[in-house]
DNA sequence: GTCTATATTCGGATAGAC
DNA sequence: GTCTATCCGAATATAGAC
């Protein structure tokens, strides 16, 4: 007669996903490179040579990560770049989803966006992920300043100071406490107040967003924004 | 009779410098413990063990480079922190001032704002030395807010904002194109755009800033901002 | 100030038992 | 699926000649 107390799933996790989860912390400490397979063995508390029947070699758990941070990103902001609607509601829509999903990630993920690793020839494929993400996100903006809703500013800046607002922010959730659950928008909120012409706007720029329809989304999203 | 064609003084690079600046540009691509020694005494023209006659150990490049991105950053933050004026121009030229600093400097810094490699004991002076740079900058905000310069925002989550607007800016630099000169303004106007509750006011803002005085300043510094 | 040679530790990965 | 034992290459650093 009563409802389940929590209908919440009773999480079995895998020792190949704590591998996930205690390797994308020590990389964002130390990075890729000062993290040995020795380390995240010890986190996970299994011993080293374990680690190899989980995964070929130290490089697929980064790319597995990597593929995770990347792939529905680039996929949600490439959609977003050829939507209809104003570029000020897309991009918003773009911080936001990406942001919570970020925000909601069980991974720590700030090391695949810090460092230059993706650079090397091993992580190729997930560099050229990146670069159609950032290729994206610059559109949107592009068009922002065509229809005179972003002020005249140089486009690649400003999509670095996207790249690097995500980043930093993303940064507090690593420090343990649970982010509010505002903070997507809150976001979205700040980086537009400093790219719209018309600040006061930000109200409807945000209803509009979202009310963005048919994203190749990464989960259920039940709301779509607050 | 004629004026001395350049009278740009004849650099000498010694091979202590061109180390750091071989390796900074290592760490930033590769983090610290991704670039070995090799590779930093391949990239200057020696042989490994060369190294070790400038440095005692690979720590103490890298901590050359922390000192010289940190110390005067800190000291500035630090003097504005406590300086009269309205917070927003303190914060303003805050940014001019270190942006400028970061571009101007011939090492790529961005290793040292990403990496949690800062976290570990043999770095510690200088983590300390970031954390009194954060909560000066935090300091100039809180400031801000309460006499209503800036929006109503949770202050770490702007401090984290510009951090992030500086670190991603910077990222152009090592592409290798100079930066042009008024970036370091351009930025601080973006950035102060977002935080300002009257985001009209930036040219009063930047005045003010500009004719702040007492800076304890890493260069002569021959204009204030422009 | 740079070199060659080398000591030593550490990291990634494999073999094979349980 | 995890363990112990181990191989091999790479990385930091030292010794000592030129």
């Amino acid at each position: 007669m009563t409802a389940p107390t929590t209908p919440q799933v009773e999480e079995t996790i895998t020792t190949r996903e704590r591998i996930l989860r205690e390797a994308s912390t020590l990389f964002a400490a130390r990075g890729y490179y000062g993290s040995s397979t020795r380390d995240i063995a010890a986190a996970v508390g299994i011993q080293q040579p374990s680690l190899f029947h989980h995964f070929p070699h130290k490089q697929a758990i980064f790319q597995e990560l990597l593929s995770y941070s990347l792939d529905d990103s680039a996929a949600v902001a490439e959609y977003l770049a050829g939507a209809s609607g104003s570029p000020a509601a897309r991009l918003y829509r773009f911080l936001v989803e990406d942001f919570r999903y970020l925000m909601e990630s069980p991974y720590d993920l700030r090391s695949i966006f810090n460092s230059g690793v993706l650079e090397g020839e091993e992580f190729e494929p997930w560099g050229r992920t990146a670069r159609r993400l950032h290729v994206a996100v610059a559109e949107i903006i592009r068009q922002g300043i065509e229809v005179g809703d972003f002020i005249e500013i140089d486009v690649n800046f400003a999509r670095q100071a996207v790249s690097g607002l995500m980043l930093e922010t993303i940064r507090e959730r690593s420090l343990g406490e649970k982010l509010p659950a505002q903070r997507p928008t809150r976001t979205a909120d700040f980086m537009l107040r400093a790219l719209l012409t018309d600040p006061d706007r930000i109200g409807e720029v945000a209803t509009e967003a979202c009310a963005i329809e048919g994203l190749p989304l990464y989960r259920d999203t039940t709301t779509a924004c607050d």
